[in-house]
DNA sequence: TTAATATATGAATATATGTTCATATATGAA
DNA sequence: TTCATATATGAACATATATTCATATATTAA
């Protein structure tokens, strides 16, 4: 079976998602999140960001299904939204840290 | 073994490496090499895209390791760089084709 | 209700980026 | 060498995007 090559909007749908990975501080909080679920507050926190750019990037991963989240009293709380998140950084951890 | 989180250099040069897949043009020209190696003018005229928005793309995914090239004759000939970038591909693709 | 806490949103700004046009470089043919 | 073909590069411009500041919304406690 020959691999096809994706329509116009698939591609399209493609490059936004994967341009989310594109940006460092998105990719903080991507990796926060990969070790455990963690409120807006607590993020912020721990990479030393304002909660007002950690809240428009969640906004980001959340639009394209980078994360899920739950909210519970006055916090929301965010993780990874499935397996296929964790495969891309870590198949990307392994190309960057090839030599040659 | 508890996941780390890759330190500052990491995340930057992961950043610019998954960045890379963020454009549709790239992305188009990832699919076409994904098939088979190609040159810049049969790149250029399969997606139809003038050859120096081509070249320009090439030197980025070049600079990135998403491909790799090869001189015959006035030739340049390019492929994928390692399996790291089809499986990216596959992994984005299985992404945005699930509903709900 | 009022106050306090947690999160989200909108506008503004500075920076980054993709494409185009013009042109340079490289290789092979004549 | 000169000409033709293939590819690469640099500058310019228009668009996209990340962060900040100010402020809004939501929830809980008093």
């Amino acid at each position: 079976m020959e691999p096809t090559i994706p329509v116009e909007e698939e591609i399209i749908d493609l490059s936004e998602f994967l341009k989310t990975f594109g940006d460092p501080t998105r990719l903080r909080i991507l990796f926060l999140l990969r070790e455990r679920e963690l409120g807006v507050h607590a993020i912020a926190e721990q990479l030393e960001l304002q909660q007002t750019t950690v809240s428009h990037q969640l906004k980001v991963l959340r639009y394209l299904r980078l994360v899920r989240y739950r909210k519970e009293g006055r916090g929301v709380f965010y993780s990874l939204s499935d397996d296929h998140i964790e495969q891309i950084l870590n198949i990307g951890m392994e190309h960057i840290q090839e030599q040659i």
